[in-house]
RNA sequence: GCCGGUGUAGCUCAGGUGGUUAGAGCGACGGUCUCAUAAUCCGUAGGUCGCAGGUUCGACUCCUGCCGCCGGCACCA
């Protein structure tokens, strides 16, 4: 039986961070555990390497875009050798074959009728050549701030609307097709809100995939990156895949587009979409602007690849945010990984060294504890089939807990000094049953912990490879008696935690500029290009004034109808996007920034006649610019 | 504004269809053993289960309203 799985494909834009190893890493284990379970598993990732941001940032470095993505690509690939994941397939969007595919699927769809020439009409920074994705007519250039301008294309549409009812009917028919539920329901919502068609292609890009028979047209983004999950695997009956393993972040690519794509074409849809949540920095988002990006690597370095694997997969409830933090990481490490299962390693196997010579003693183990191993492996095997990570693990650390407290209770260091024969068996039973209980609780983990697990099968004596062991080895009582012990070593020392935080951040800073330097980024020079003429700046017009007026707009969250006085004979109106910071009563009488020479533009049916100035703060929430000063209305800034 | 979710010990979370003293792990504090990685084990402290009403003999659990947080859509000149 096949299984296969896929993480996305990762944007050419950025470096390896912990987010993509997250998703890399859960697609890993549940590769592990499909395996444990019987199945050829199959593990896709790869990298999404088209489109104008590539094209323009190998421009800036005056490389081709190809040699610009070649590097990344292998930095990814990179990554994930040094972190040990199975990758079996790394699919990027600039292989041949992948090209093949998207050009195939593209023509299926086209032959029974699902997709037409039309004309994709949007707003367009001519200085960036940039299009600007639901912006309307009027709306400033996201990297430039300058007007975009309306312009028409020539495109190439996919009939999305008209597959509307069959998507629900999808829904409807597997509702665990898209995982967790919450993301289901809002799929739903959307799909049922009405599709428009979708633009699948662009003759103002060039660095993509071309159409067939149509050499001015790119395939544009989603027609692209999705289809890498077919072309990995093409040829190879591998399709439909079994999972797809997503962030919450792109639900709407995998759940609607996609799906829509593969009916059109009449190719099978995957089995299941599961989209996790993202990991947080304390509680913060990861931004480049916040600096809070984190790497996998220097974890790796200092603490292990496991401890990683261990943290994310226990500490986050897979499909919610979780948080990430290095006193929550070594906490997890010497709490959980140190004194949990590596100190019972490291007892039960020194005992048995010490009082039996190394052999595994016979007997048939403690029957309470055998029955808590079986329970604790059918326990956990059920979570895992339900991506529930968390709880898995929380489950055979119940395991851990309840063979220490075995042990305690037995005492064998007092077995072992008594010479009666009673005593000896009952020693005998005692060693065998923590060690039977340690074989089991490690060939289990080892999905999650796979180096750890597999040091600590070779000290119990196995010469065979942990990741050989199937689900029915996990019986009670399948340790053979006699087996010999390998030698004893901590698979988990204990970390300082002050000395491994301070030695994680230090390799973060060197990781980030290595990555940097790979990426031939060089912070002055990105902000060299930004740099504007004073002239350009003298274009805009900001002016002191003062707001008379201000209300809610019905019908929305944000918007606050503004009159503010610059000294004009009549007030500006202004509509602005700050009602959910500021109440419109605390605003009349406050002195504000606006921008005074903008177009105009209605929103919800009133007219803007400028923008008010205001810091941008994460999270998108505004703060308005004021003045310590008292400032007459109607000044000009400069 | 509409829709969905969520709010339980310092932290992370469990708590089918309402029923005796609300649980676990981590952390804190005290004690214990000595096989073990200053580990283990035992014990203690700590919660008006977001707030206010309601239904009920009885609600963390059901209903209503409010507040907070998260997300989706709309929207953010």
């Amino acid at each position: 039986m096949k299984y296969y799985l896929t993480t996305p494909i990762y944007y050419t834009n950025a470096a390896p961070h912990i987010g993509h190893a997250y998703t890399t890493i859960t697609a890993d284990t549940i590769k592990r555990l499909k395996i444990m379970q019987g199945f050829d598993a199959v593990l896709t990732t790869g990298t999404d390497e088209h489109g104008v941001n590539v094209e323009r940032a190998a421009e800036a470095q005056g490389k081709s875009a190809q040699e610009y993505t070649d590097v990344i690509a292998e930095e990814f690939r990179n990554q994930w050798k040094i972190l040990g994941l199975g990758i079996d397939r790394f699919e990027r969007t600039t292989s041949d074959r992948h090209a093949r595919s998207v050009q195939d699927l593209f023509l299926r769809c086209r032959d029974r009728g699902h997709v037409y020439k039309g004309e994709y009409k949007g707003q367009y920074c001519i200085f960036d050549n940039l299009y600007v994705n639901e912006a309307q007519p009027g709306d400033p250039c996201p990297e430039c701030g300058r007007p975009t301008e309306t312009v028409t294309e020539e495109n190439y549409f996919f009939r999305l609307s008209s597959f509307q009812q069959k998507l629900l009917d999808l829904y409807e028919a597997q509702p665990e097709w898209i995982q967790p539920e919450t993301r289901r329901n809002e799929v739903l919502a959307f799909v049922k809100q009405g599709l428009q068609d979708l633009s699948i292609s662009r003759t103002s890009v060039k660095w993509g995939i071309p159409v067939p028979n149509e050499p001015k047209h790119v395939f544009y983004v989603w027609f692209d990156a999705l289809t890498t999950y077919l072309s990995a695997v093409h040829g190879e009956g591998l399709w439909p895949a079994d999972l797809h393993l997503i962030g919450k972040e792109i639900v709407r690519f995998h759940a609607v587009y996609w799906p829509a794509f593969l009916m059109a074409a009449e190719l099978p849809l995957p089995k299941k979409i599961f989209a996790h949540g993202w990991l947080l920095f304390e509680n913060d988002k990861m931004s480049k602007s916040r600096g809070n990006i984190v790497r996998a690597t220097p974890i790796h370095r200092v603490l292990g690849t496991d401890a990683l694997r261990y943290f994310l997969l226990r500490e986050v409830v897979f499909g919610q945010d979780g948080s990430f933090s290095y006193d929550a990481l070594v906490g997890r490490y010497n709490s959980d990984l140190a004194n949990g299962l590596g100190n019972l390693a490291s007892r039960t196997l020194t005992m048995i060294h010490q009082y039996r010579g190394g052999a595994v003693p016979d007997s048939r183990g403690d029957a309470d504890v055998a029955q808590a191993a079986n329970e604790t492996v059918r326990g956990a095997i059920e979570c895992f089939e339900k991506f529930e990570f968390s709880r898995a693990l929380e489950t055979i650390w119940g395991l851990i807990g309840r063979v220490d407290k075995f042990i305690v209770e037995r005492a064998p260091w007092k077995l072992a000094k008594a010479a009666d024969e009673q005593a000896r068996r009952l020693l005998d039973e005692t060693l065998y049953t923590a060690a039977e209980a340690l074989r089991i609780a490690t060939a289990l983990l080892a999905p999650v912990i796979p180096d750890s697990a597999a040091k600590i099968w070779s000290q119990i004596g196995f010469t065979h490879p942990v990741s050989d062991v199937r689900v029915r080895d996990l019986e009670w009582g399948k340790l053979a008696a006699g087996q010999l012990l390998g030698a004893v070593s901590a698979v988990f020392p204990r970390a300082d935690a002050k000395l491994s935080i301070e030695k994680m951040r230090e390799l973060e800073v060197e990781e980030y500029a290595r990555q940097m330097a790979v990426l031939g980024k060089t912070v002055p020079k990105a902000e060299e290009e930004a740099r504007i003429a004073i002239d350009d700046f003298l274009k805009v017009d900001m002016r002191v004034g003062i707001v008379r007026e201000a209300a809610a707009v019905r019908g929305s969250d944000k918007l606050l109808h503004l009159q503010v006085d610059i000294g004009e004979p009549k007030a500006r109106s202004i509509v602005a996007g700050i009602a959910g910071v500021y109440q419109p009563e605390a605003l009349v009488g406050r002195k504000v920034a606006i921008v005074a020479n903008l177009q105009p533009r209605k929103l919800k049916g009133l007219e803007s006649q400028g923008m008010i100035v205001a810091a941008s703060l994460e999270g998108g929430d505004p703060a308005l610019v004021s003045f310590l000063e008292d400032v007459p209305v109607g000044a000009r800034l400069k």
